[in-house]
RNA sequence: GCGCCCGUAGCUCAGUCGGAUAGAGCAUGGGAUUUCUAAUCCCAGGGUCGGUGGUUCGAGUCCACCCGGGCGCACCA
């Protein structure tokens, strides 16, 4: 439960119905309390309130309360008789009867069933269609979020195992932005640990001329998968790779080496420093490229080569206070007693760890941009790893570290179609770049297929729809699922274009494109004077009020951080278009009929428009 | 050994932090197009929610134990 419940004026007018009712349960509730039925304290309202929501089923009304059963009890009263009470205080609510019915009898052993008055629906829809923000109020409280996420390693191409940070990182950054909450986005690349201690390694012992000439990336690439595999020296490997099976016998101290030499970037050996400045600017071109194709910024690009210069003094400060100590030669942090693994920060070589780096990027973050929120959208497996480090931050004791909310946002594994994960350090696994290529190519031959009505698309046309197919339903197989459960990788699955698909809602939007355009309605006029619409049947009544959730959505989404409950309202919402859009005619409609109905149209296409649009899918006019 | 996560329809998954007869998609079977894009809509079959106990008005959801699977646990990130 957010401040989306805490009573007030609407702001600009919206109507936030969940809000709205909260708002009298919690009058109801605070009656209650004051007249001793039952007591209550401030902070467990909150919860009560939650209890606030969309019925399961239409046949109950539209919002229910189920709070009276819980605390039957505490009162020493049966749920039925304290459901009545509270659903009469409810009736009598300030502003209460001015967007519901009154609530009725409690059904079953305690529900308090609420149904939306419908002058109040069609009142709150005409004011949404008229409205840039289509109705959606947004956060009370603005706060400053920092969203740390994709963060690939630059020295190797990247891969499917990045797209679920980035896409699921990219989506959160949108949604709290369109909340209202200043969001400030951070790229944290790696591009200063051991896999560039692997490429220097590679470039002064293996690397090919010619072939960084004409394709510096692939070179690279090559590098990084050849040491990795010489340095990590596993005999599996090794037997199925002679070129690393014969360098790891030349230099059987390779592992060590790669070390060595990241040891030597990190401490300013100039050829290593020249080097990295100059493999820097050919390993960002290749990233670009993706970002500029997913569509994907950020504000920042800080990564761990930035903060470098701190981690000197993070580790000095850390063992200046008492918190770090020197072990086995090497420096950690012993949060949970001497006995159990510290979070090291320095090892014995003096080379430093990503905990390092990231302890002084909050401290960083935290001076420079004092925020009240960091979200880390990082894989799940490094749960245990931000436990640590955000407990040594909270001991370190920072200035501000009382006021922020570290979390990590973790998501699931991403497997191959064989169950087993792609391992980051891995080394031939789907390519990013090809991916999204297969899965605009699939789009494309769909299209080509397609009914007489796509064959009037232009050459140009298909290919920017097959595009915006193709990527938008990759993203969203990715967003749909469950963020921390594991997601299986399959062509087949995340580019199938019928069902709980982006094509479906991306050909709904489409659609209602198809209507303004065949009946050449203005659509900016129609806005203005969609002060009379009339909600009649029952799927304009559920499209309506469907349409009038974005907004609960959003907070919803906001208060887990998960894109899928999006997918999932768009999806359905889609799907309530569709079957009013089967069953009722816009265009011959008339009078008052046909110009609700344009405007349903209208805040449909708009709705869903931007919800994809905060997922960070595209849509098209015609497809 | 310690810790975290998961087990729901044939398959892939949802399930609003305890609520009403457990929902979608795919697949299967049937139906709908003189009408705004059929990449659509409507209908049907399909379930001991891994198992056993417990907590209570109520459990897929919380607790305990067991079975089965995954991941992490000092010098990679």
């Amino acid at each position: 439960m957010s401040d989306d419940g805490q009573p007030g004026p609407p702001a600009g007018g919206r109507v936030d119905f969940r809000a709205a009712l909260r708002s009298c349960f919690r009058a109801a509730l605070d009656g209650l309390a004051a007249d001793g039925v039952v007591p209550l304290t401030a902070d467990e309202m909150p919860a009560l309130l939650d209890q606030v929501r969309q019925t399961a089923d239409a046949k109950f009304g539209d919002y229910s309360g189920t709070m009276a059963m819980a605390l039957a009890k505490r009162a020493g009263r049966k749920p039925r008789d304290l459901a009545a009470d509270i659903a009469a205080r409810l009736a009598a609510a300030p502003t209460y009867a001015d967007f519901f019915l009154p609530p009725g009898d409690p059904v079953g052993p305690g529900f308090i069933n609420v149904r939306v008055r419908d002058e109040a629906l069609a009142a709150a829809l005409s004011r949404a269609v008229s409205d840039p923000r289509l109705g959606v109020r947004g956060t009370e409280r603005p706060e400053t979020i920092v969203v740390d996420f994709s963060s690939p390693n630059v020295a190797k191409p990247m891969h499917v195992g990045h797209i679920r940070s980035t896409v699921i990182g990219d989506a959160l950054a949108r949604i709290l932005r369109f909340r209202g909450h200043r969001v400030i986005t951070d790229n944290h690349l790696g591009d200063w640990g051991t896999q560039f201690g692997m490429i220097l390694w590679g470039w002064k012992h293996c690397r090919d001329d010619e072939a960084f000439a004409a394709d510096p990336t692939a070179e690279l690439g090559r590098l990084y998968r050849l040491v990795r595999k010489v340095a990590d020296a596993k005999p599996e490997e090794l037997a199925a790779d002679p070129a690393a099976a014969s360098l790891a016998a030349r230099y059987p101290e390779a592992g060590r080496e790669v070390l060595a030499e990241t040891a030597k970037l990190h401490e300013g050996d100039p050829e290593n420093r020249a080097l990295w400045e100059r493999f820097m600017p050919v390993c960002r071109a290749e990233i670009d490229r993706l970002y500029a194709r997913l569509h994907v910024t950020f504000d920042h690009w800080l990564g761990e080569s930035f903060f470098q210069p701190m981690l000197a003094a993070t580790v000095d400060d850390l063992v200046a206070r008492g918190l770090a100590r020197e072990s086995r030669g090497a420096i950690g942090v012993f949060l949970r007693g001497d006995d159990a693994p510290p979070l090291l920060i320095r090892k014995a070589d003096g080379a430093f760890l990503y905990a390092t780096t990231d302890l002084a990027t909050i401290r960083w973050r935290l001076d420079t941009w004092k925020p009240s929120r960091i979200l880390y959208v990082v894989d799940h497996r490094q749960s245990e790893h931000f436990e640590q480090v955000f407990d040594a931050a909270r001991r370190w004791g920072l200035s501000g570290i009382a006021d922020v909310d570290l979390v990590h946002v973790g998501f699931g594994t991403v497997l191959g179609e064989d169950g087993k994960p792609f391992k980051t350090r891995a080394g031939d696994t789907v390519g990013l770049e090809a991916l999204l290529d297969e899965g605009v190519e699939r789009a494309r031959q769909v299209i080509e297929l397609g009914a007489e009505g796509r064959a009037a698309l232009a050459a140009e046309d298909r290919r920017h729809v097959a595009e915006t197919v193709g990527i938008g339903a990759i993203k969203y197989a990715d967003l749909s699922q469950n963020r921390t459960t594991d997601y299986v990788f399959s062509f087949d699955k995340m580019l199938q274009l019928t069902g709980n698909t982006a094509a479906y809602m991306q050909y709904a939007v489409a659609r209602v494109e198809g209507i303004f355009a065949k009946g050449g309605i203005d659509r900016d006029a129609l806005r203005v004077a969609a002060t009379e619409v009339r909600i009649a049947e029952p799927a304009e009544r559920a499209l309506a009020l469907d349409l009038l959730r974005f907004g609960e959505v959003l907070e919803d989404v906001e208060a887990d951080y998960r894109p899928n409950l999006l997918t999932t309202w768009l999806y359905d919402l889609a799907g309530r278009y569709s079957s009013f859009y089967d069953t009722h005619p816009v265009l011959k409609a008339e009078g008052p009929e046909r110009a609700s109905r344009l405007a349903l149209c209208d805040l449909t296409g708009r709705v869903l428009r931007t919800g994809l649009e905060l997922l960070g899918i595209g849509t098209v006019e015609r497809m």
